[in-house]
DNA sequence: GGGGTTTGAGAACAGTGTTCATCTGAGTGG
DNA sequence: CCACTCAGATGAACACTGTTCTCAAACCCC
């Protein structure tokens, strides 16, 4: 609900004390520690007693305020989303808002390492989550695709996002696990590989190598992307009473 | 390598005696094991010592065969391609073309219970499988698409076939898990879910709760298929020397 | 048949998610 | 000012996990 060094809100605090002398344990604070242990640790080493050791506190007492780690994971990713304000829908640019969806989703999991790989297990059905799935809805109808389409582009969207997001981490982390190479020296390894392959059986990975490899994360997001977005643009039907 | 009911092939068997009184263990046995695991308890029950006991063996038998249980992960990952024979790329076939490969891999996905989520942690850049990128790349290059979307078309289309198998797989677990109650029960009560929000703050969700919820996947695979396929086809350039 | 290598067994280590009976300490009622 | 309550934290425990180690038995080649 609140981001990590935001103020926390008054309905998150005890009732009747402003300041006990210890801090009471609330899920707020509980989210924000697993973030920072996330972000410090990764997500494979995420477990509940290093959250609960951030706050300095037995990991029973974790379970008082979270039915399960799974539960966690749904808080972390209700956090992913406060403060989204997706804009108010415009017929004229419909594809454009779709991208900065998009963009802004991307840049929200890369902001915490892993992210993406909670955000996979997830579904955008909580409470506090409809009100962005009702407003992608209405962007999505407005600008004009017909129901069935408007119905899955969502889903296909967050799935191409978390997806990718998912798979750029796991490279990141794997070029700096083994061995100190760099993220740049491990892409040139890879390229080389594949420029190594036997050109009779591989003409076209050798053909295209360096475009695999070279062009940047952004580039290829945004290509992706814009894939997406031209199909679904593909289906828009003509607005009732337009020329 | 081979298929849970193929005969192992001979390079398989060990070397000299044909049938020795203890069957040995291989890789391929191994797999096999994962597989039954798999399909019977599911990816989250899956563990070395569930595939030991299956065999009869005691677990530390199994890192003679395999470093650890990602190999594990990534041997089965390869098990799914077997006999995946893309066709010959043909220019003015290449979107239906597209869409096999994509058919036929979600029918594999589907095949073993959870496939989905091991799949989605592997890349194909295996020796045993860079045929199968290869072939891929050939197929959307003589379709006319640009190298630069080639170099990620392929990794856009498995990236979307994975999590729609797994989102579709988490629904099919979670309808079993809680309660008795069917895939279709609980797509009604979803339904009924969407469909009983208030429609002044929901709108589009309530406007279209059926097309959300009632298609089959094979229609919602199929469309979401569809879009990306149109978006790959909206950048292919006209082959030299064509009308 | 003996030597050497391969291969499985069994126990152990360090860690996991989760639950439980127990204790503590802050806030209230008298 | 004291006794009491009770939410909330505790530490130990359970049933697992992946992985590694030492050790003994089975096999192959000579």
């Amino acid at each position: 609900m609140t981001q990590p060094d935001m103020p926390t809100p008054p309905w998150e605090r005890t009732r009747r004390r402003a300041a006990p002398s210890r801090v009471p344990l609330t899920r707020g604070r509980i989210v924000d520690a697993a973030f920072v242990v996330l972000d410090r640790e990764g997500f494979d080493r995420l477990s509940m007693r290093r959250v609960a050791a951030e706050l300095g506190v037995a990991v029973s007492a974790l379970y008082a305020h979270v039915d399960n780690k799974d539960e966690l994971f749904e808080l972390m990713y209700e956090r992913l989303f406060d403060g989204f304000d997706l804009p108010e829908p415009d017929p004229e640019r419909w594809q454009e808002q779709v991208k900065g969806f998009a963009r802004e989703s991307r840049a929200r999991l890369l902001a915490h390492r892993d992210m993406a790989r909670i955000s996979m297990g997830q579904m955008p059905f909580g409470p506090e989550l409809l009100p962005y799935v009702e407003k992608m809805l209405a962007l999505l109808r407005v600008g004009g695709l017909p129901d069935h389409v408007a119905a899955i582009a969502g889903d296909l969207l967050s799935t191409y996002v978390d997806g990718f997001v998912a798979e750029e981490g796991a490279w990141k982390e794997r070029s700096q696990g083994e061995g100190v190479r760099s993220w740049d020296e491990m892409r040139d390894e890879i390229k080389e590989y594949f420029a190594s392959l036997p050109p009779d059986r591989f003409p076209n990975m050798v053909a295209i190598a360096d475009l695999m490899v070279d062009e940047s994360n952004d580039y290829r997001f945004e290509l992706g992307l814009d894939i997406i977005v031209r199909g679904l643009a593909s289906y828009v039907e003509p607005r009732p009473g337009e020329s």
